[in-house]
DNA sequence: AATGAATGAGCCTTCATTCAT
DNA sequence: CATGAATGAAGGCTCATTCAT
């Protein structure tokens, strides 16, 4: 007898619904018990595959890293040019905001509860968010290829500034006008 | 007998202690107990002040709200022209970020491990953070004043954004690079 | 309303508890929560009166030294000369160990299951058996007023060895005729 | 092919880090899941061999048992009398305690953690030290070969205890002098 | 002979809160 | 205005054991 197909792992169940309720109630809201009852799992199980919450929130970031990158590659790709590409990243933050209703971004919120920046969670969520900065930066010497790489710079590390603050004012306000006004001062810096 | 003037009432050294330690911590995971017991408090003097955390939690951010635009305005208020308190906004949140260990905002960190938009909480936060972007609408209306509402809002929300942006980046890379880089795009927008 | 005098207050209703279940079950394999049923209390109310299970155990042993000194000295107190005295200590045993069920002594068992030297209780144990020694040499020194120091020291300590021997093997091997060794042996020696 | 001669079977890999593992921290201090951890077998691996972790450990004493009675014998063999070998065995002891960080011996460390006297590990426990009794005897017997049975019972049983005594204080003192005391004591009775 | 996922009771401890004094 | 004992659910984690492969 095989698994089915479409059945996952207990292990992987377990992340599932613990990347809903970290992503939902926060990292420190959501209890161990929480999780496993949920995932239909028995305690021993859930420290057979994590020795610790901590790892189960690490396999969660890395999980959340690679699920919304996929999010935003699909749809920023169709994009031609390299432009339309960086407007579209803050397109997509708006449907993103909607779908998730304002939650905001699980790594940022993430950050927020641990105060300590040698914490195993925060490499994941500095890492995550490097990478996104290396999209503007890549993107945009793309788009400003005659520019020099310090000007470059400069315009990239403001897309991702105000990638940033939109994104965390958005969760704030659930406001989408903080959107629109971003995306005029984008476009005035394309 | 009155009290001698600088003895704080308990009620005022539990929000003081509170206020350290969520700040410190984290909301959620700083208890009632440790900050009874760094405040000399019992658990009913406690509760006879407060009927609940939450309770506490707002009175913190009422004080933390007061204290921290006192700060900001000492700092800004010496300079002369709008277009240098606005920049003076930015170098204020160098030193601030620099002061508090790169922690970031109290109200920002709160918001993002408090998913409820309905949270008492989240009121303050909100509170907070719409006098902050008043304060970007009076200055930018001050200083551009020769520009349409229009011109200005849209001028005051890019600062609001920025500002926001390049302190969740400075929480989570404690780069002050980040900071130079939004006070170039500030002085290009004033 | 004064509490009725014959009622224990929670912490000493605990500390009884745990004597009994500490003692016949041993240190590590109680666990707080049988404590706390038996004794009717709730787990906070524990940990408002001992900050961990640690700190029960010393109030255990604490409490257990006095009991048993006690104990040790209603029974040989009444015996006139201090020759009487220590087979006095000897006979005390047997009772002792019979009345125990031959489970043996708190103080040995605790230290035999806690290997690190610098545990607290291990402190409490050292105390206690160091206590019972000095019974002996100040007995012997009586007994023996005109041998010199470094006898008296000599047999003290045979004393202190021979209990101890004798105690570990009844509770070995729940037979009484140790004991009757033991003593032939502590008389030849006074 | 055969397994290379100084490879252990995982049974006997299993027992050899369970000696080491019970001894240093307790028999009930102990879990499985350290054991077959640090003998990298498996779970399913360890309940193949053995079908409770009590058997593991009565495995363990009959090692235990084995082991320390070559030791012992090594010492005490290459002395010509039968004199020079019971105050062999009291140096033995000596020597051993220091070699093993005085955590005392293995089978009264047992006993001390496990009330009840039916128990298994009681057993094999109460089989060790009737051992070490029954050479004391034979010891005497030969020493003493001109005394009655039942002097030569009275030496032997006190040599015996003494020798427990000795240990179980040399475990909670870590001092040697009680062990000065103790050869003192039993070269008299010779 | 060996694997390792799964179980569920139990470990010690902290949580926010109530209440009689 | 203050005290601190009492509550009981929940926190993260380990236990010895079973079983399908």
């Amino acid at each position: 007898m095989t698994k089915p197909q479409n059945s996952l792992s207990k292990r992987d169940e377990i992340i599932e619904v613990a990347s809903k309720l970290f992503y939902e109630q926060g990292y420190h809201c959501t209890g161990i018990q929480q999780i496993i009852q949920e995932a239909g799992a028995a305690k021993g199980t859930f420290y057979s595959h994590f020795k610790s919450k901590e790892e189960l929130g690490i396999a969660w970031l890395k999980a959340r890293h690679a699920t919304w990158n996929h999010w935003l590659l699909q749809f920023i790709n169709p994009k031609k040019t390299p432009k339309s590409k960086i407007v579209g990243i803050f397109d997509f933050l708006g449907q993103w905001m909607q779908d998730a209703n304002f939650r905001g971004c699980a790594f940022l919120n993430t950050m927020c509860e641990t105060p300590d920046c040698e914490n195993a969670l925060r490499l994941e969520i500095s890492n995550h968010k490097r990478e996104l900065f290396e999209l503007f930066r890549a993107l945009t010497a793309e788009h400003h290829a005659t520019k020099t790489k310090i000007e470059q710079e400069q315009i990239a590390t403001t897309l991702f500034i105000l990638f940033e603050g939109t994104l965390i004012q958005l969760q704030n306000f659930q406001d989408l006008s903080f959107l629109q006004v971003a995306k005029k001062q984008v476009t005035a810096l394309l």
